[in-house]
DNA sequence: GTCTATATAACGATAGAC
DNA sequence: GTCTATCGTTATATAGAC
């Protein structure tokens, strides 16, 4: 397989493709056609690159791991205070509020229809959710809060995914920005404990 | 119509089937032969009382909304002092820990997935919300927070999804029990502002 | 690697006998 | 009001030409 220097592979692309529509239309609803005809090609050439449909599924979710475990080391790289990276997290749902008040959080809602289908998948999609747990965890360890490191970032997670939950339903920007002002001044309060 | 004494109608099994089996499966991924099955009916009796997959999630709604006014309104007639009520609200997610781990929260995981189909009935499933929404903000003002009482209410709904997602993925009883007691300091810290 | 054509199964929905 | 039988569509998946 050749890597051309300015274009995806086709298999690259159809994963991209799988990743927006499992997303914005969620896994069981997007159909190959619906895939294919993203990428631009036909459905039997779809089956060159993934024979099954879980297949393409578990792609997308490695794919997702490897894009999160970038963007949380870019927050480490880019920032040396660990309460300014937690920010980064916090600041996310602001970043995100529009794809997020269409679609929810790409992690909750891959995770809970996964959870009700029974899917052997759910345990792979929740490691993007540890991902973000143990990161979280890591830099409340280093702000000085060891003992509570995981129940900190267990919460703080906790609330991203209510966030998410209800600007979806509610399509309200200025709820999202209350709560995320909720969760900075929460954090002022955590850190000053330490 | 005659109403059996003993014995729910043919139309009222088929809304309980359909109402149990959307909340576990989900809405697309539960099938009329499901819920046939379930019942105990054929599918072409099943015609006979819903022409559509959507005239039965419409139902469904709409019981679920009886059901939910009814939870709210024995909750007010049990209890006189409203931060009482709203403990009761918070106490829910306890009571329902078992379905809560395997299945999410029946309105969260609902509003979700039909607000990604881009389905219709989202906006009479957001309802469900809206009832809790302003049942807390009707306690929250009666407990002396009327400025901020939909702005609580909206906090704790947050919560409550939060918690519902993360015991999804995660099956953790303890993180429910922790963020349980959480809820119930924040309270306390709410109302003694009152 | 990409295409067209097709197999097979499940789905939502209908018709008509009883 | 319940059943059997069936239609039309869509879905995943395969076979084989180019």
């Amino acid at each position: 397989m050749r890597l051309a220097p300015d274009s995806a592979t086709t298999r690259e692309q159809i994963i991209a493709a799988a990743d927006t529509l499992f997303y914005q239309h969620g896994f069981e609803h997007a159909s190959f056609t619906d895939i294919a005809a993203a990428v631009g090609i036909s459905r039997g050439n779809f089956y060159y690159h993934f024979k099954t449909k879980d297949d393409i599924l578990a792609a997308v979710i490695a794919s997702r791991l490897v894009r999160t475990q970038a963007l949380l080391a870019g927050w480490a790289a880019d920032n040396d205070a660990p309460a300014v990276r937690i920010r980064c997290f916090i600041n996310l749902l602001i970043a995100n509020r529009e794809p997020i008040m269409r679609y929810g959080c790409p992690v909750g809602t891959l995770c809970a229809e996964l959870a009700k289908l029974g899917h052997l998948a759910h345990a792979d999609a929740s490691k993007l959710y540890t991902l973000f747990r143990d990161w979280l965890a890591c830099q409340f360890h280093a702000a000085g809060r060891g003992a509570e490191a995981d129940t900190l970032a267990m919460h703080l997670l906790m609330r991203s995914q209510g966030v998410a939950a209800l600007a979806q339903s509610f399509h309200d920007e200025d709820f999202i920005r209350r709560e995320v002002a909720a969760m900075h001044a929460w954090l002022d309060v955590q850190l000053a404990m330490s």
